[in-house]
Parts: structure tokens; C-alpha cells; sequence
DNA sequence: TCCTAAACAAGAACACTGTTCATGTCAAGT
DNA sequence: ACTTGACATGAACAGTGTTCTTGTTTAGGA
């Protein structure tokens, strides 16, 4: 209580500049030679440390992957955010502006693939808390979504009907995001969205970890032809 | 030329037995804590064998580990093929018959989890030889194009045209594909086949590495209401 | 002002890991 | 009968993550 305040962040601001430091040294040689060979020890020698000093400030291995992983996780949803803001703009379709994000998350994830990897790749043994990727995962959706609701709002939202009954299964099966994203549309229209992030999130995993090998020879073409399409079948024009 | 065979045999036979039994237990531990925990020292004291006995059979743990990678392929593309080959018979409706084999991958995946990682998620370090991987990859894109070529052959194959001209980046984009799988038709549909293995991919993977957390409450359901969507989607009804 | 308690860093140690090498052993083929 | 090759071993080396004990520094209260 008495404490001063600026004596106190003395020490904590060495601390996170510490963090920090270790954290960015860690990020290099994740983004170099991936997740498997981030050696704890390794990045104590390039910062010229003991490897027990690292544990002043992560837990160990498994935790410095986790503050990676949330890094990633975060950064992630500021690149979606930050598309999904200046799309309305720069854009005069709805399917223009909503295309934007998932170009933006692309290249996100072609620039950083070993990032990529340890948000949708295999997951690593020391698992992520969910209870933190939670926020940043709903910010990934809101900003895919915006687009969507914003449309749906202003009455420019045509989507050809999905044939059968809405059966209710699906209903329960997707209510989660139809609450929190606020959609209030057609369940087989929600469906249709997370259907859009599966493929999302297919055709980039496809491509950052390499299966357009002998099949796609152009990953940006097809990518962009198929949000095109996804974006039509969201009934976006 | 003049060497018994089977006397040869006999030495060979108990080297693949004994190379087949390396892999069983490798098998098992993947299946047990996934790839990155796989060790070779461990597997070779299941055998009661000295570590560098394995060296006779796998050139290291990267060898081990991509023979794994080539197994699970075969394993996959065999699930596939059994599917596709069953459901003309057991189903009357073009897209009954084509969703048969989604559900056989996605079963496939649900009940070896570190084996589908091994396939679709982040690479491992030592690399997978890519020209062994492309015969079983054909093998499950072809089991899943076959129900579309069928109905195609008979003439009941009605896609809703997607709007846009055939841009000409896209055409040579997925040109592979339609060669490989011999699909004679626009080449938005032929697009439309990668993109529904993407979908199947990308929904399969959130599932299997725990995205569907806060998301999706009932992954079969929705599972099931985008693969009908994605059929009537490839013109099948 | 001094002193105590906490935070920091280092070093040694342990139990692992993958990999290599020299050695021994055994069963084939000439 | 002998030689060659495949097989299996054990020891060793360089790594790794992690823990514990030892010092050192620094901040906050007496």
C-alpha cells in the first residue's frame, strides 16, 4: 500500500523486459526451426544465461511454449481485428469486405507458419489453457463475422436456402456461436459460417504445411476463388 | 540368381517380422502419447532391446518416425477406398453415397488422433519424402471424386453455376486435379472438389485437435450438416 | 541507518534423449 | 571348415529438461 509505486516497478520493469527479452528470443528461434527443436537451454545461451535462470521467469519448456502460443494467439487476432476494421472502407461488396480478413489471416499465416502450427497444427504435449485462447479466438470470429451482421443489418444479406428441414440437433449442435457472435440468422446460416472458418482454416493448413504439393499450383488463385465462393454461399454479394 | 529362396527368405522373414514389430510398438506409443513423445530408447526397452539394435531396421528416429508418417498414410487411403467402394450399394441418393466416405475419414481420425496429426498437422522436422506420400494422397482424393464422376457419368450431377467467368489463373491452379482424377467438367466444380476437401480437412482437424471448445456442442451433427451441404454444394442430390 | 527477507543468477547434478563406435556372437554360403 | 555378413550389445558423447544448493544483489521495514 505504502509502497512507492515507482520503486516497485524498478523491479518489475527489469522483470518484463526480461520476459520480454527471453520471450522474443524464444519467438526467433520458433519462427527458425519450429516448435519441436525450441530448446530451453539454447535460448539461455544466446541471452548468456544459466538455463536454471530461466526458471525465474516461465515454468519451464512447456510454459514458455504456452506464453508462445498465446502470443501467437493474440497476434493472430489483432491481424483479423485490425483487416476487419479498415474493410468497410477500402471495399464497395459485402463479399469484398468480408474477403478481407481471411486474406489478411492468410498471409498472417504464410509469414509466420510455424505459428500457425502451434494454434491449429498438432497440439503440443504441455496443453494450451483454453480458458485464455478463448478470448482471442472469439475476437478471430468476431472480425470474420462483422462483415456478415453488418450486412444482414442493412438488409444486404441474399443467401440461397440451404435445402432441408433446420433439424434441431444442428440448432444445439451450433447455438454457441449464434450467441456469441450475436447472428441472428437461419441455423443452417450459422452452420454455414463456422462452415466457412473450416475452410478457412483448411485450405491455409493445407497450404502453410505443405499438401498443395502435386494439387494446387496456385495456392493464391484458388484461395481467392474459394472465399469468393464461401463468401457467395454466405450470401454475401 | 542361384541362391535358394528359401533360404533367403528365411533371414528376410524374421527381418521383417522383427521390422514389423518395431513399428507395431512404435505404433503404439504414438497412439498412446503422440509423436513428440516417441522414443526410441523407450520402444526399444519394450523389445528388450539395446537402443542401437534399431539402428539395423531405422536409420534413427526421423526413419521411425516417417515410416509411421507412410503407414498411416496407406491406412488412411485403405479406410477410404473401403468406404467408397461399399457405399454405392449400401445407399440410394448420389450425396448419401458420397458423404459415406468423409464419415469414414473423419471416424478413421476420431479414433487415431496422433496419427491424423502425423498426416495434417505441423510438419515434423524430418521431413516426410513427398514422392511416397502422393500415391495414397491420389488414392483418398480419388475415393472421394469417385462419386462425383459416377453421377457425373450418369447425368445426374445439377450444380448451381457458380457466378464469375473461369478466370484463367484458376483453370491452371487446379489443373493437376482435373487431370489426375479425370474430372470432365467446368473448372469451378473441379475447384469446388478441392474446396470440399478442404472443408472436410479443416472441420476434421478442429475437431480432432480440440478446437471445437465453446464452439461446436455436437461435432457429428454438425459434421454431418456440412458434409450434406458440401455434397448438394459438388451437384450431388 | 542497518538488517532481514525476497528475488535473482549460477553451477552442479540427475535422468533422460538420439547417435556412433568397437566389440562380440551366431548363422548362413562358398 | 572357414569366412563373410548380419545381428546385437555395451560404452561413450553430446545434447536435453529439471531440480537443488549456493551465493549475490536488491528492496523495504526496524
Amino acid at each position: 500500500m505504502a509502497t512507492p509505486r515507482t520503486a516497485r516497478t524498478a523491479r518489475e520493469r527489469v522483470r518484463e523486459e526480461m520476459t520480454a527479452e527471453i520471450l522474443g528470443v524464444a519467438r526467433e528461434h520458433l519462427a527458425r526451426e519450429g516448435a519441436a527443436a525450441l530448446s530451453l537451454r539454447s535460448v539461455a545461451r544466446e541471452l548468456e544465461l544459466a538455463p536454471s535462470a530461466l526458471y525465474r521467469y516461465f515454468d519451464g519448456r512447456d510454459a514458455l511454449l504456452s506464453a508462445l502460443i498465446m502470443a501467437a494467439y493474440e497476434s493472430l487476432a489483432a491481424e483479423a481485428e485490425l483487416a476487419a476494421e479498415r474493410a468497410p472502407q477500402a471495399h464497395e461488396t459485402d463479399s469484398e469486405r468480408w474477403i478481407e480478413t481471411p486474406r489478411a489471416i492468410r498471409q498472417w499465416a504464410l509469414q509466420r507458419p510455424h505459428e500457425w502450427g502451434l494454434i491449429f497444427g498438432t497440439p503440443v504435449p504441455g496443453y494450451e489453457a483454453p480458458a485464455d485462447t478463448v478470448e482471442p479466438y472469439a475476437r478471430v470470429a468476431a472480425a470474420l463475422g462483422r462483415p456478415v451482421v453488418e450486412a444482414k443489418a442493412a438488409g444486404r444479406l441474399h443467401p440461397d436456402a440451404p435445402s432441408g428441414a433446420p433439424r434441431d440437433e444442428l440448432r444445439q449442435a451450433v447455438a454457441p456461436v449464434a450467441e456469441g457472435l450475436e447472428l441472428d440468422m437461419p441455423v443452417q446460416m450459422v452452420a454455414r459460417f463456422v462452415q466457412a472458418w473450416a475452410t478457412l482454416v483448411g485450405i491455409i493448413s493445407l497450404e502453410v504445411f505443405g499438401h498443395w504439393r502435386n494439387t494446387i499450383l496456385d495456392p493464391e488463385a484458388f484461395f481467392e476463388a474459394t472465399m469468393h465462393d464461401v463468401a457467395r454461399g454466405l450470401g454475401l454479394s
